[in-house]
RNA sequence: GCCGGUGUAGCCCAAUGGGUAGAGGUGCCAGGUCGAGAACCUGGAGGAUGCGGGUUCGACUCCCGCCACCGGCACCA
């Protein structure tokens, strides 16, 4: 072996000796439990950088181990080819998205390559394929079937930099997510995923999912936003119209004063009286005239308005005044709220701006009474018992909930019910680069424009090939629309003349179910082979950015619903469990930016130090979940530690890589075993719970251990430590596999280190004759004693009775209690 | 405000069913090797485990109450 470590002269060649030998294919062991590893798939941009590192490192550690493991391991890539940053380019420079994807793809994948991932790359797949997205247009058309995918006309989020609708998801803080330019209302038609029929499902199912982290479904939770309550409808004095509210606290509705409609809400122009008309009219207008950020803001002032018109509440008969007021959303519960300004602190504060009465009908169960509703001071929205409401009155509030929800349900007046928060999916989107729906618009056949699936055999509708510079200006209608030899078709129904339906989908439902296209990337009888999905999904690790918490990770969940339905999939959720890695951030500790000039490049890492050293430094770094700032020193720390290996390796080679012996091992030949096995033992254990930094670690520690026992002299000590190197390649091939092949390699290893079993260690290597035992005094440490493995409690007692330590401080005490924890400590517990 | 996470040595991080706070790395100090340097080798120091209570023979670990930081949701009726 040379004596320098030299990872440049090594690493290329054994990625493309493991090329060659595909050795990371699946399938070839379908005797053998199987294991689906997937990260999620990348943008094909430039450049990687040191996120997506991160990502596929963890997944590619626990796909190597487990292929040493025996497991047949399922471990693809692909690309989440269509999208805006390629046509956004595109608008600037006139290179078409398809160009600029595929040259991006080449170099990603190149870099990839370069760090020495296992991927079967015969199973890739492009998104911006025919052959991938007929697949999303033959999903659209069954789900269009089964009411699953409708057209509506409907205030969209339109983001003014991307020139698109983009989805709630999308939204954040009432700015693009992708582009962070203002988002505004538009009223406009669009086709959307009815997601919310598996609202309660999705939720439900949370529980279920118990190696995801809680972060991430706590986050599910709270956007799905279950909220349990009642509808009631109150009648409005004078029309025949009633209004339905939604509450989650109809054990209150003896103390509502008022109710409150959105601005939209149908109502508004019906009921409002003459005399306010004008002054209603203008309020709603002003309202229409902002978008719902700025109407909803956090530090917009509450206002609202008096319509003139009544309400009747349906328990007291009671008439209440009805306003409209900015705060009141249309699409969210009916869209009109019963006020209760004394138990709801928001309906307080507009009482008290408004001079709307305040009734108190609740009351704390234990403790100071509430003042009379003209004196009181804040709103209180505990539950309580209630008071002044009538035959309920003395009731707790949760029971009470249930009693006027059963009457209302009863009487025909409302009932129980529950509101979510999530909402339908519109996935329409104004842009070229992305699969066009199959839909065609027929005046003939369709004169209402509900649109016309395109048969199933007549897929997949295409995209166009464009003349860049015409088609793509970033303004207007969608830029398919201008493709005349393309929008402009046959009906199928009738053969006349129709139009293409312009808009193509949102990017995410590409994303929706490429996991199970790795399966069977080239089958051309459904979106893949339901044979393949009984085989290996679900996916037993998937690794990606807590960024997709509410996107992606719900869409794909739901997508995986329908893929049951369809009678595709076997599975109820795609995922068993889910890693959300860390960010790694610049040594600075801020987030690696191009603006703060702390950007650490992959490439240049790999050509100072090695693909192995990026690799097990990023993994050493700390636990996957967790962020850490990127650190020089500790890069050459990690560098260090390989160039250890490499330096124990060589130095041994020329006396010990042949060396065998069939006696005992003793003394120095038995400690060697010894750190090798119990390294061994701690690595698997290690990466079997994911804790990759601490398996470095046990390498480590494992290295220093044998460099510590110096140069090996006898047959068995030469034994030993030839054995000692080849399991520390066993155990660095996770992690730095180049530098364990050619160490294995050196040392007689016919096979790459991947395509061999990880072995078991030897158990009677790993326990120590000798134990050190912690002796207590009350709790103190008084002792420190070594006694024999296998000594039992009196042995263990009357070896820490005789030091001398212990016996000065028991002198002159009664024993109260004597404690024996086996192979830790004993405590003597005196009066 | 609500939900989730994190807090251990100067720094990054371990401690697997309560059982001696330390595995590993980095930085620092000392010594060795070397051409005083760099690299390398050996050794060492360094701590009320964020704060306050509780349970226990014993708490980083379990319970209660706080604090700080990160992330999510939030006029959602």
């Amino acid at each position: 072996m040379n004596e320098r470590y030299e990872p440049q002269s090594i690493e290329g060649k054994w990625q493309a000796r493991w090329d060659e030998a595909g050795i990371f294919r699946a399938g070839k062991r379908p005797g053998a439990p199987k294991k689906y590893v997937l990260e999620m798939l990348p943008y094909p941009s430039g450049k990687m950088h040191m996120g997506h590192v991160r990502n596929y490192l963890i997944g590619d550690v626990y796909a190597r181990y487990f292929l040493m493991r025996g497991y047949d391991v399922l471990h693809p890539m692909g690309w989440d080819a269509f999208g805006l940053p390629a046509e956004n380019a595109a608008i600037k420079d006139g290179v078409h998205p398809a160009l600029r994807t595929a040259e991006n793809i080449v170099s990603f994948k190149q870099e990839m390559k370069s760090l020495g991932y296992s991927y079967d790359w015969e199973r890739e797949v492009n998104t911006s394929k025919p052959e991938y997205y007929r697949w999303n247009q033959w999903f659209f058309i069954k789900m269009l079937e089964r009411g699953l995918v409708y057209r509506r006309f409907s205030k969209v989020n339109w983001c003014t930099g991307c020139h698109t609708v983009i989805a709630n998801e999308q939204v954040k803080d009432g700015v693009c997510e992708r582009c962070s330019s203002p988002v505004v209302d538009r009223e406009m038609p669009e086709w959307a995923f009815r997601i919310t029929r598996y609202s309660q499902d999705l939720l439900d199912a949370l529980d279920t999912l118990k190696e995801w982290p809680d972060r991430i479904t706590s986050m599910q939770r709270n956007w799905i936003g279950r909220s349990d309550g009642a509808e009631a409808d109150f009648r409005v004095q004078g029309h025949e119209a009633a209004l339905r509210v939604f509450t989650t606290r109809i054990d209150t509705i003896y103390g509502c004063t008022y109710v409150v409609l959105a601005p939209d809400h149908k109502l508004v122009a019906q009921v409002t009286t003459p005399e306010r008309r004008a002054d209603v009219d203008a309020f709603v207008k002003r309202m229409a005239a902002q978008s719902k950020t700025e109407r909803t803001g956090e530090d917009t002032e509450k206002e609202g308005i008096f319509t003139g018109a009544h309400a009747v509440n349906p328990f007291t008969g009671q008439q209440v005044p009805i306003w409209i007021a900015n705060f009141v959303l249309s699409d969210y519960g009916t869209g009109a709220v019963m006020s209760v300004p004394a138990h709801d602190e928001r309906d307080f504060a507009f009482a008290r701006k408004y001079a709307l009465p305040v009734k108190v009908v609740i009351q704390p169960a234990t403790g100071d009474k509430l003042p009379a509703g003209d004196a009181l001071e804040a709103a209180y929205t505990e539950y309580g018992v209630l008071v002044d409401s009538g035959e309920y009155t003395g009731m707790p509030s949760e029971a009470a909930r249930t009693a006027m929800a059963a009457k209302l349900e009863k009487d025909g007046q409302g009932r129980a019910t529950v509101t979510y928060r999530q909402k339908d999916w519109g996935f329409s989107r104004q842009r070229y680069w992305g699969t066009p729906i199959p839909i065609v618009y027929c005046e003939k056949c369709d004169p209402e424009r509900h649109g016309i699936p395109v048969p199933l055999e007549q897929l997949p509708v295409k995209l166009p090939d464009i003349d860049v510079q015409e088609v793509l200006t970033g303004k207007g209608e969608p830029p398919l629309a201008k493709v005349a030899s393309w929008v402009n078709t046959t009906c199928p129904k009738c053969g006349g003349p129709a139009r293409r339906e312009a808009e193509t989908m949102d990017t995410f439902v590409d994303s929706c179910w490429y996991f199970a296209r790795y399966l069977s990337p080239h089958y051309d009888a459904a979106p893949f082979d339901p044979k393949e999905a009984q085989r290996f999904l679900p996916v037993d690790i998937y690794v990606g950015g807590p960024e997709h918490a509410v996107m992606h990770l719900l869409y794909f969940r739901f997508w995986t619903r329908v893929m049951k339905l369809l009678d595709l999939s076997p599975v109820d959720e795609p995922v068993k469990r889910l890693i959300t890695q860390g960010i790694v951030n610049g040594p600075d500790g801020r987030k690696m930016s191009k603006r703060w000039g702390n950007v650490v490049a992959p490439a240049s890492i790999i050509q100072e130090y090695g693909a192995d050293t990026a690799r097990a430094y990023v993994m050493f770094a700390g636990p996957p979940e967790r962020d850490f700032d990127w650190s020089d020193d500790q890069v050459e720390g990690v560098f260090r530690f390989l160039k250890r290996v490499w330096v124990l390796a060589s130095t041994h080679h020329a006396s010990v890589a042949g060396a065998t012996h069939d006696g005992p091992f003793e003394g120095k030949a038995l400690e060697i075993r010894r750190a090798a096995h119990k390294c061994l033992k701690r690595v698997g254990e290690a990466i079997e719970r994911l804790s990759f930094n601490t398996a470095i670690a046990g390498i480590m520690e494992g290295l220093n251990a044998l460099s510590a026992t110096g140069t090996p002299e006898t047959p068995a000590e030469k034994a030993a430590m030839a054995e000692a190197v080849r399991l520390l390649a066993v155990v660095l091939t996770p992690f730095a596999p180049h530098i364990a092949d050619e160490i294995a390699e050196a040392y007689g290893s016919k096979e790459l280190t991947v395509a061999q079993p990880w072995p078991d260690f030897d158990p009677a290597l790993v326990v120590d004759d000798v134990i050190p035992y912690a002796v207590q005094v009350n709790g103190k440490l008084r002792a420190e004693i070594r006694v024999a493995a296998d000594a039992g409690e009196a042995d263990v007692r009357a070896a820490a009775e005789a030091d001398e330590r212990v016996q000065s401080a028991l002198a002159g005490k009664t024993l109260r209690k004597f404690v024996f924890v086996p192979k830790r400590l004993v405590n003597f517990v005196v009066g």
